[in-house]
DNA sequence: TTTT
DNA sequence: TTTT
């Protein structure tokens, strides 16, 4: 139940290995930093560069995966939502944050996959190349699994319908 | 876990009313046809509409909300993915059929709410004017509920997360 | 031409009426803040909302269209991208902002609709209800117009075409 | 103008090169066949795949630029709408097709790219591993460009905005 | 078949 | 038919 669609798709490359902490409960929040790039042609015709970096958070299981997998140089699709919030900083200042909440990601090849420099690289040798994961309902508090799909056909003895 | 993302965002209102089905696990399967029209000009200048009706489905608690809900000239947001089927007809014909099954819907206000002809209408007349829905994770079988969401603050008694 | 995927879906509600200036150039920039608001059960199995505002920039055409028939509580479907900026404030310390940069809007039925508070109200009266518009590329100079569309079918004498 | 979204958001990998035919004005029309693959668990807790074909379409320029560097197995992200088509057949029968109408595409890095089995692969040495190309407004008739963004910041001499 |  |  929610009133409006707040929803973000996301194709980037990370700047950095991930960063994951955990509360107290236990649950795993990993930030990263994910730029996306657009160009445009300015008024003299020249090919104009520009970057955004979005603070990317994954909660719960979905932060314990991304915190696992990605790495700095990583492609990933990620889908979330937006949010805005206002804290007051060491130096009593008010600071403003904008973070895309992941709900969902997906590992894509391409360069810092596989690769990983130093030496926790060992580990990861072996993991998929494309795999989706998404927020798992248990440990995730903001966002949920939107993951297992498609009914089991013999459960729809009813009648015609085609599949 | 999956490869591949399929992801369909649909704005537009409905032809007919919903129809709702059950399985004989007792889930519900409602269908709706959903327009969508898009404009274009042709090569003489004249502005050319196309309009394209969508066969969306929904699975489970989101079949039940949709049935009860929606109703013919809803405006109503789906997102969902695209599920191509093949089926022999009665008439022993192979066939092709095409389907957004809906993970998440919303109404949208607009004509055809509130309305409901016929008898059914009265208990829909509270009904809210700007929801969203997702299918339940305990009855939908294909998809599953990206709904409740964002952390109890106080769970966050980490550190100095700003949020 | 670009590197990576920074795509925005909003569907949401105007929390004042829209601000329009104009550049030198005379290019029309609009704003508005609008609300998406999302609701989860916290862990004492209550409800608990959580609005964000956004702040959304329509450029050229589209920031016409959108100053001219956005109001407060207008509905509306807003696609763009992410774009955050640095600046430094009039007293001197660094800012940071978030923008959705509009590249597609869609006017939603609903409240604040047809409404428009104030003198301006009266050329409003008659306008469409569900229209969707793009930034014009003759005007916009960051996003463009993917709107015109569907090639006249008589342009394809070539073969089998089916459509 | 438009009434209603209708917006497709995929990546996937090809299963074939793709087919570009070019109409009587010279436009090019390139198709690709797109497989994305979900999973979900049964009720006996295997773990199913399930894939789908997506019949992709680009028109003009976008047509252009997916048949010359597109390959069986290669990765690519794409934005579209959904179109529906019903026609007749050689064998006097009706029948149904759906398409994905492209608007956007962008090629992922992965297994297929730089690739390019057979003679033909040479001149796709040194293509570049990530752009994003827009079907162009001139020559695609169906689908119009989203591509050139971002307003020179030296236009925008008017006033205190911080971008 | 909707909607504008 | 791809990919993992």
């Amino acid at each position: 139940m929610a009133r409006g669609i707040n929803k973000v798709i996301l194709v980037g490359n990370l700047g950095n290995d991930p960063e994951t902490k955990y509360t107290q409960g236990g649950m795993a929040i990993t930030r990263i930093s994910l730029a996306t790039t657009s160009v445009r042609k300015d008024k003299d015709g020249n090919q104009q560069e520009r970057t955004e970096w979005h603070r990317v958070v994954f909660f719960g299981k979905l932060g314990e995966i991304a915190g696992e997998y990605l790495r700095k140089g990583s492609s990933v699709y990620v889908e979330g939502s937006i949010r805005y919030d206002k804290y007051t900083g060491q130096d009593g200042v008010e600071k403003y944050s904008t973070d895309i909440i992941a709900d969902e990601m997906q590992m894509l090849g391409g360069r810092g996959e596989g690769g990983g420099g130093g030496g926790g690289g060992g580990e990861r040798a072996a993991r998929p190349q494309r795999q989706e994961y998404s927020s798992s309902s248990s440990s995730a508090p903001r966002r949920q699994a939107p993951a297992p799909q498609q009914a089991p056909v013999d459960d729809f003895a009813d009648d015609d319908i085609p599949f």
